[in-house]
DNA sequence: TTTATAACGGATAATTTTGTCCGAATTAAA
DNA sequence: TTTAATTCGGACAAAATTATCCGTTATAAA
């Protein structure tokens, strides 16, 4: 469904959600560690997330990752799918073809459309916020 | 979504159905033209389609691929899928964690068990007889 | 029986994705 | 002010996926 990159990318930016509600700044050793994702790769899909302004990064001696509290409740899913795979989960046909449509569509085009619009939609509405309280709970998990 | 792999053999698949209802038997060449796929590739994903009784096949003169019309009912996209991308589509965690189920779940498992349990229905359900007549009556394409 | 056609199978190559390394820049703490 | 910790950025490497090549095998047609 997603790439390894995008996989790594809402595990971290999850585990950063629930440090962050506890006002505590993650750096990547910690965030790899937590997730179990490879370090170096993780550092780079992190400098995706942070252009993408989904999550702040500080240098130097307890530096590290944080999101915005005030912004909880507005990154959702979608937003962090889109920064690090593109949109084509939404736009490509699910056969490959480059042009299809409703003028001139590929044979799945509209039973496609259908498990699509509602993983947009699932995407579009799982925020940052519910899914780091489900971690804070102790009901879901980041790792194995 | 799928691998090119996949999207090619469901592609070839549908090409050779429509072929069949016309019981024309096509061979590689003529199915990498129409679906605009590269040949020796396409090859290698018909092979598979073959060993998994998806698809027959003719060596020789006038020889090709075809698919038995009393089986037109009964294949369906899932097979197709399962064939080429093995099932991790059903099986594995949105997340990409090893171990990630009912008991141990990962922040997305539910919304993810939503989703994929609507397109595993869909790809249940939608037979290649079904996808061959929409482009038999010039509704879909699979080029471009 | 010979020949040409087409699928089959294994080796290899190109491309993309995943992953690593290392030095530069920044900055908090000593 | 110096040092150490940390992100940042570019180059590089490994692995997986996509794609090609070429000889072998089977078989229909000449």
């Amino acid at each position: 469904m997603f790439s390894k990159a995008c996989e790594y990318g809402i595990r971290a930016a999850v585990y950063i959600a629930v440090q962050s509600l506890e006002e505590r700044r993650v750096n990547l050793k910690e965030i790899a560690k937590a997730i179990e994702s490879p370090e170096a790769f993780t550092a780079k899909i992190l400098q995706q997330l942070v252009k993408s302004n989904i999550i702040d990064s500080t240098k130097g001696p307890s530096g590290g990752f944080e999101i915005n509290k005030t912004q909880f409740k507005q990154i959702n899913l979608s937003q962090i799918v889109s920064a690090i795979d593109g949109d084509s989960i939404y736009t490509g046909c699910g056969l490959g073809l480059k042009e299809c449509d409703e003028n001139k569509p590929c044979p799945v085009h509209d039973k496609f459309k259908d498990i699509r619009d509602e993983l947009r939609q699932m995407l579009e509405t799982t925020s940052i916020e519910e899914l780091s309280l489900g971690m804070k709970e102790g009901l879901t998990f980041l790792k194995r």
